[in-house]
RNA sequence: GUGCCAGUAGCUCAGCUGGAUAGAGCAACGGACUUCUAAUCCGUAGGUCGGGUGUUCGAAUCAUCUCUGGCACGCCA
């Protein structure tokens, strides 16, 4: 058992069923068929802990008003061996369920005896869960959309492995393609720059322009001089890409690891393509037929797929486009490696590919269930109360390393992971430095300093944690310690939350509020100073609240610091 | 033009399978440090949930229409 709040729903579903068939059995009330039985908790603490709406839900079915009903259920609901108190009827017909406080005293015992595990939940049952997130082109920095790309990544990949998930975090290398070529194109053309002059060689127009592609160009240049003048373009291009591209593969493992990410797997497009793979894959297409050729190249037939319209997988030049190395890529991952789930991560302005992607897996017996795309809105970052501008264009972008530079990894994470993916973010420079009341970073580390420092001056006194059975925990029951240890017990039940809707930024938004209810405790209740079995048990309230805020912490690879 | 996402307090955002009086943070205003860290806490104020219609015991939530903003509709990725 890792969550009491699961427990408690057991109970409440059980203790309703049997209420039911004991009316039924009375003839109180008619046969009914039965839904699924939802508790929640209600938002206001007079209507008891929990709550279920079950006797509105079977008011039709009985022909009978659900406050009756509600009623006739109350009066013959067995509680023995609960944590259920009382049940009573409110409202319109509401079963409101009060518990004794052993279900908070249960929670503590819990987090002493999982501490580190206390969180972890088994709604995975180890399928294997492949997410993939950033794949950034590379052919430069990383900018602000794969920094909020690789935040959600990261931690939803750290939830689903919280949610008994058995998680692989990918990187998928786009180092084939035309990117490529425009890399290639922008590479030589500052080459032969550098010798002949600016004003001598033309600047591919879909060229990257930034600074990286000259300093690229000038460091190789340092090393091997103009022999390249004297090459095909072919092979001067090759040679350039050759150079620069693991520099920049290797920048943006860099970046991401200063980040606090670390991926299993990163995986090479052009491998599908030297291995065959995607020939492979559009040779299977072609023989089901899912393909139309016309005007020259070969198409994803749309019409026969659902789709809007056709795809084109391999261009006149015979060339295959994104398209066909994206579905033999998805076809890798389920069928050679064997994923069950794939989730992807992309930005909004990838949207359209969607529907396309699911629908390509189809005709290789994938259910297109298996493929979870999910949607972040783009950044928008502030300065000065300004957004501040990036243009790929004019190469000046504010690139993840400068952002890493500027408010730090801690802030960067935080802030990401704070508002739900699909919501336009703006991220505010000068608040993720800010050392104040205005930053959610600092309140929730600082509710850990504080409770460390605590431990600390408790055991300068000699004084330390006993162990969780030799504590009187009913000692607990101020409104404050009461409120703090429903906080704690929702961990699991937030992590499970989390997990299914793919949603991390509501973890983020829970230690928040345990950090609240922490510093509520705090100004309340005094641990240092009380008399000693409250102070024991006030201790043992705080370690498990140490424990939560640094699992939670951990799980989204911030910084839990003992001192601030 | 078609499709996708969003519209909730001055600002930034929560609101789970429809539920009880729509929440939080910041900003504003008023309070609390001789006591374990005041990077904290307590209180006050702040709303036509963009707008209309419908579904029903009940709608911020579902359906539909409409307005506004962002994005996508390439032999780019």
């Amino acid at each position: 058992m890792n969550n009491i709040f699961e427990k408690i729903r057991e109970q409440i579903i059980q203790v309703m069923k049997d209420a039911f068939s004991i009316c039924e059995g009375k003839g109180l009330l008619p046969a009914i068929d039965l839904p699924e039985i939802f508790t929640e908790v209600p938002k206001q603490r007079e209507f008891g802990d929990f709550s279920t709406n079950i006797a509105m839900q079977v008011a039709k079915q009985a022909k009978m008003p659900p406050r009756k009903i509600a009623e006739l259920l109350v009066s013959e609901i067995k509680t023995d061996n609960t944590y259920i108190n009382k049940a009573e009827v409110a409202g319109p017909g509401f079963i409101n369920f009060y518990l004794n406080s052993g279900w908070l005293y249960d929670t503590l015992r819990l987090i002493q005896d999982k501490k580190e595990k206390y969180g972890e939940v088994d709604i995975g049952k180890g399928i294997k869960v492949n997410v993939e997130f950033v794949s950034a082109n590379p052919t430069g920095p990383l900018h602000m959309g794969n920094a909020r790309g690789g935040a959600l990544g990261d931690c939803i990949a750290s939830v689903l492995e919280k949610a008994g998930y058995d998680v692989t975090r990918e990187f998928y290398i786009n180092d084939a393609g035309n990117q490529i070529e425009r890399f290639g194109l922008s590479l030589e053309a500052r080459y032969l720059q550098h010798f002949l002059g600016e004003d001598k060689v033309a600047f591919p127009e879909d060229g990257y322009h930034g600074e990286d592609i000259i300093d690229h160009v000038k460091s190789y240049i340092e090393v091997h001089g103009d022999a390249l003048l004297s090459k095909t373009p072919e092979e001067r291009r090759q040679i350039l890409v050759d150079y620069a591209l693991p520099i920049n593969i290797q920048r943006i493992r860099d970046a991401l690891s200063d980040y606090g990410i670390e991926y299993d797997v990163w995986f090479s497009e052009k491998s599908l393509h030297d291995s065959g793979a995607v020939k492979e894959t559009v040779d299977f297409l072609k023989e089901k037929g899912y393909t139309i050729e016309k005007e020259g190249a070969i198409w994803l037939n749309g019409e026969k797929l659902g789709l809007e319209k056709d795809e084109v997988l391999v261009r006149n030049n015979g060339v295959p486009t994104y398209m066909a190395a994206d579905i033999a890529y998805h076809r890798n991952k389920f069928v050679t490696r064997g994923f069950d789930w794939a989730i992807n991560l992309w930005g909004a302005d990838h949207h359209g590919h969607v529907a396309r992607m699911k629908a390509a897996m189809e005709p290789f017996g994938i259910d297109s269930d298996r493929l979870e795309v999910v949607l972040f809105q783009l950044v928008r970052l502030y300065r000065n109360g300004e957004i501040a501008r990036m243009s790929k264009r004019t190469g000046k972008t504010i690139s993840l390393n400068d952002l890493l530079e500027e408010v730090g990894r801690d802030a960067a994470r935080f802030f990401f992971n704070m508002k739900t993916a699909g919501s336009h973010l703006d991220f505010d420079l000068d608040l993720a430095v800010k050392q104040s009341n205005e930053n959610p970073v600092f309140y929730v580390q600082y509710a850990h300093a504080r409770i460390c420092s605590i431990l600390r001056k408790l055991a300068e006194e000699g004084i330390s944690l006993r162990p969780v059975e030799e504590v009187d925990l009913t000692l607990l029951n101020e409104d404050e310690e009461i409120e703090l240890m429903r906080k704690l017990a929702e961990y699991p039940e937030e992590i499970t939350l989390a997990a299914k809707t793919l949603e991390p930024s509501r973890i983020t938004r829970y230690v928040m509020e345990v950090a609240s209810s922490f510093h509520t405790f705090y100004n309340a209740c005094r641990v240092k100073g009380e008399e000693e079995e409250l102070m024991m048990a006030r201790l043992m309230l705080v370690d498990c609240t140490r424990i939560v805020i640094k699992n939670v912490l951990e799980l989204i690879s911030i910084s839990a610091p003992e001192k601030m």
